[in-house]
DNA sequence: GCGGTTACGGAACAAACGTTCCATAACGTG
DNA sequence: CACGTTATGGAACGTTTGTTCCGTAACCGC
């Protein structure tokens, strides 16, 4: 029909998705937005609609991300812890490289649902769909008897999401590698289980006294 | 000398805790502060300097107040496990109760942490603070045989302290106290402790299958 | 290569931001 | 009661906020 877009939607949510999750809702102005995505007012508002909008888009799309990664995590072969403490592995890898900045879904939380009833809806059912999902592997696991659990399935589904959601917020902190392996080795004790698929993981940080 | 202040400085400083605890830094602008505080521009600048100074001191101020429940909290007799058990319940009290809303430290940690290099490092000394505070507690704790642990005292105090900060988080996006009290007893469960000096707390969130 | 359609660039908007300034009011002191 | 001092109230400042609007440029189909 006529001129095509010069940028691609997907691409620019995501990008825009790096940029709140960095500085924030309140802490990226849409002029700076505009520079970083490379597009005009005009061609911002007949796409996106707005600010708000966008968010809402970025979150989504962030969360989308999020949870094909934990599902992708999780599906191999290996016990469920595992497969979690890979998933830590990762997230450590990526909080310790350049710019380790936490989840856009932790920062959303904190700053942004206390103010913004759509903001608070949204994470309350994707935290829920993530814990049901995450739920349902551990009672499986159990079953199996890979596992010996303290609690309920769902609790300690919770307890692991938001104990890794946590290592962000850990991390802004204090980023050396040492001590966030420490904590995510204490979240993942939540689950006392057979082993970790590893020969001899002793169940300590160090020698009682070096 | 001459005319005296219509406020107090200190108790200024503690309701814009509150605000900044409530609504982020840059979701409480100078305008709605000094509506709320009940003083003028001029007063405002004349006192504190600004906004990013008051910001400063608010939290500061919380921090102090943070610190020294903590301690009060620690203090008394009883085993550690116990004690620590005692604030987490108190905590969930206060997340539970109206306007439920989570520790200044967390938001500043989160938002503005990564933006303003003197937050960060007050942040990082006052952590540091803590997290010593609360190792040295456990590490006697365990010398007198209270508690067994897994990992080394200063972990296990960080771990602990950064449990308990995440349930503000937790707390965010559902509100409900089993689901906190689950989470809290997790969190707990990283010093396995031979008793919490209740008679039988069976250790399970609810019965297997009820 | 022309016409129709759509995206783009950027100036312009009102509102809100943090901050400054000065005239005035209120107090302690003599 | 009057003076010196200091806090207060509120208008005003220059920026920056999110958003709108319109003239121009770019592309597709014929």
């Amino acid at each position: 029909m006529a001129r095509p877009k010069a940028f691609d939607h997907d691409d620019t949510v995501l990008k825009a998705a790096g940029l709140f999750r960095r500085q924030g809702y309140e802490g990226t102005s849409v002029r700076h937005l505009l520079d970083e995505l490379g597009l005009s007012a005009s061609s911002f508002y007949a796409e996106f609609g707005g600010k708000d909008a966008l968010y809402m888009e970025a979150l989504a799309a962030h969360a989308a991300l999020e949870r094909e990664q934990l599902r992708q995590g999780l599906s191999g072969p290996g016990t469920f812890k595992a497969k979690f403490a890979g998933l830590l592995a990762q997230l450590i890898d990526e909080l310790t490289s350049v710019g380790g900045t936490s989840s856009l879904t932790l920062r959303a939380a904190v700053e942004e649902a206390g103010t913004k009833p759509e903001v608070l809806a949204f994470l309350s059912r994707y935290l829920t769909e993530l814990i049901e999902m995450v739920g349902d592997q551990i009672a499986t696991a159990a079953e199996r008897g890979e596992l010996r659990l303290r609690h309920q399935p769902q609790p300690v589904a919770r307890f692991l999401l938001f104990g890794a959601l946590s290592l962000g917020f850990v991390a802004k902190v204090s980023t050396d590698r040492a001590t966030l392996d420490s904590y995510a080795a204490m979240v993942l004790d939540a689950m006392p289980g057979h082993a970790t698929g590893l020969p001899g993981t002793p169940h300590q940080t160090q020698p009682p006294d070096a």
